[in-house]
Formats: structure tokens, sequence, C-alpha cells
DNA sequence: GGAATATAATTGACACGTCAATCATTTCCG
DNA sequence: CGGAAATGATTGACGTGTCAATTATATTCC
């Protein structure tokens, strides 16, 4: 193999990465299209709902939740501000820490999340299993893996040994 | 193998799905910060000069650049009103079609673009070729063609023949 | 005890994207 | 010609995401 680290990128690995990059954007974009006209909810939503739902009670510190889902604090904020003018979830006090709160899944919330899983797992099947062999969606997994380690050691410049 | 199709996903490929999905993200962010940070332009900046740059005299009608870079209309006009808000771009009358908009590439803009082409190529190195196997690059290809081809084809329901 | 500090969460400002509505101009056709 | 329909682009409303600043409470340590 010619030497690869340290230059630009080809044209054939321009043309993958963008895509890449173009096509699991619109991945992205069916898969929320189909969660919002079957279930009127968007991913967001749904992952709200989903940490709450497998909560115990149906109730997560807000701190907690924003980790399970690995979300900005007041990114959350914003978000359960409007789901609960919707009233899929209620703010309740944290007792024992005056400074916390919790998300409360309300019975609103829970047959929202309810109606949605079957929809929202048949889009899956539909939008990204189907559209790949078995052995194409275990490349998929492998793939994420070593991109998620990759920026996960930063991404950055590599070594030359 | 066993029947696969209009089943559910099974647990290893919602994992795979969930993985895969969450990480692309993660590239994506990546790069717009990264774009950001070096340059001071967002990936739709970028999109928008670079495709004004390839055109003839740094110049396109609207509707050209959106279909250019797959935009929808507003989208572009949004956009483009606030990269004229900050000099990176103009907007002239269409001569010959009174109804049209060209957006112009300022000198500014110009400037911005040759700016951060070197850092972001180096950024797709970096983040996306550098993280993988050749094997690996070669597969996301792959993967974005077959993904690419199945949304295309509305990525509904399979037939069982 | 009480000031300094840390932690939990919210807020406001702003960039971004989508949708539906609007406005201006051009094209089509009777 | 002249009005209906099509086309090009913008706008406003609203959901969403990020960052920096703010508020309120808890903890620490002298």
């Amino acid at each position: 193999m010619t030497q690869r680290r340290g230059r630009f990128p080809t044209r054939e690995e321009l043309r993958i990465w963008r895509d890449f990059i173009e096509t699991t954007d619109a991945l992205r974009a069916a898969m929320a299209a189909r969660l919002q006209s079957e279930s009127g909810l968007s991913t967001g939503d749904y992952s709200v709902l989903l940490a709450l739902s497998e909560a115990e009670h149906g109730r997560l510190r807000s701190s907690e939740l924003a980790a399970t889902i690995g979300w900005e604090r007041s990114r959350l904020s914003h978000h359960l501000g409007r789901m609960d003018k919707r009233g899929l979830i209620r703010r309740e006090n944290c007792t024992g820490d005056n400074r916390g709160a919790e998300a409360v899944l309300t019975e609103e919330g829970a047959a929202a999340f309810h109606g949605a899983t079957v929809p929202h797992l048949r889009a899956i099947r539909e939008l990204f299993v189907d559209g790949l062999t078995p052995a194409q969606v275990t490349a998929a997994g492998e793939l994420a893996a070593a991109l998620r380690e990759h920026l996960g050691n930063g991404g950055g410049p590599q070594e030359i040994p």
C-alpha cells in the first residue's frame, strides 16, 4: 500500500465522504419524517419518552435523563419545555435536592410512546435493515464502531511512527 | 438463512441502527465544529461558497444554486439572507427574468472559502478517512450506495415473492 | 456560622430547517 | 389582448440546537 496518512483525501475518498454524509443525513431525515407522520413525534421526543418509559415510575431527574440520552442540559431543558407544553411530560421538583427537577411521563406521553414503538421498529427495518444485506448490516456496525472509536480519540492528526 | 423480512429488527440490528445513526450524527457534528472553529463557516456556508466558486463568474441563479447543492428554495433563501448580512455573498437581480435572483460571491466570500478548503480537506481525512481501513472506506461507499438506492425506492415494505 | 465555590437547571439570543402562505413576474391560451 | 396558471423567490411561524449568562440551591472549608 502506498503512503496514505498526512495527505489530502483522494478524489474517490472525497466522493465517498460526500456520499456517506449526505446519505446518512437523508436516512435520518426519512426516519424523522416517518416518526412524525405516523406518530406525531420528533426523534427527540422519542428518545425522551423511551428513556422515561424504561425508568422507574416513568420519572427521571433532568441530569440523569440528559446523561441517558446523551444530550446537553440546555438542549434537554428546551425540549422538555416544549414537551411539557404538549402534555407529554410533566416537571416536578426533585425531593431531597431542591435544585433538581424531575421529568415525569404523563398518561398522554406513555400512550404516545406506546403508539409509536411498533411503527418505529417497522421503520427501522424498512429504511435501514431491508436496504442492506446481512453482511452490510454487520459492516455498518463495524464502521460505526471504528468511527466512534476514532472520534473518541479526538479524530486528530495521526502519529507517524 | 432464516426468514428476515416482515419481522421486527433483532436486538443486534437495533443496536447497530442506534450505533450507526448516533455515530454518523457525531461525525457530522465534529465536522461542523472543525469548520466553524478553523474557518468561521458552517457546513451550509461551505456548500454555498463551493458551488459559487465553481460557477462561472462566481454567480448563480438561486434556483440553480439550490439544485446544485440539493436544498429547498426556502432554506437557501434564509441562508443567503444570513450570508448576505455577513458579506459573504451579494444578491443581484437576474437579467432577463425579473422574478429571478442571483447570488454573487463577494471578495470576502471567496477569501473565506479559499481559507477554508485546506483545513476542510484535512478534517475530512482526519475525521473520516484516517479512522477507517481502506476496506472500510470502500464499505462506507457501498453502504451509502445501497441505502441511497433503497431510500430512493421509497424504503417501504418489501414485496414477498 | 457564613462566605466562597460547585452543581442543577433554566433562560435568552441567535443560527438553522421546514412548512405554508405570499408576492411578483412570466407564460399559456382562449 | 388579457386573465388564469405556472414559476421564482421571499417571508413568517415555529420547532430545534448551541452557547453564554443567570438563578437557585448545596457543599466546602475556614
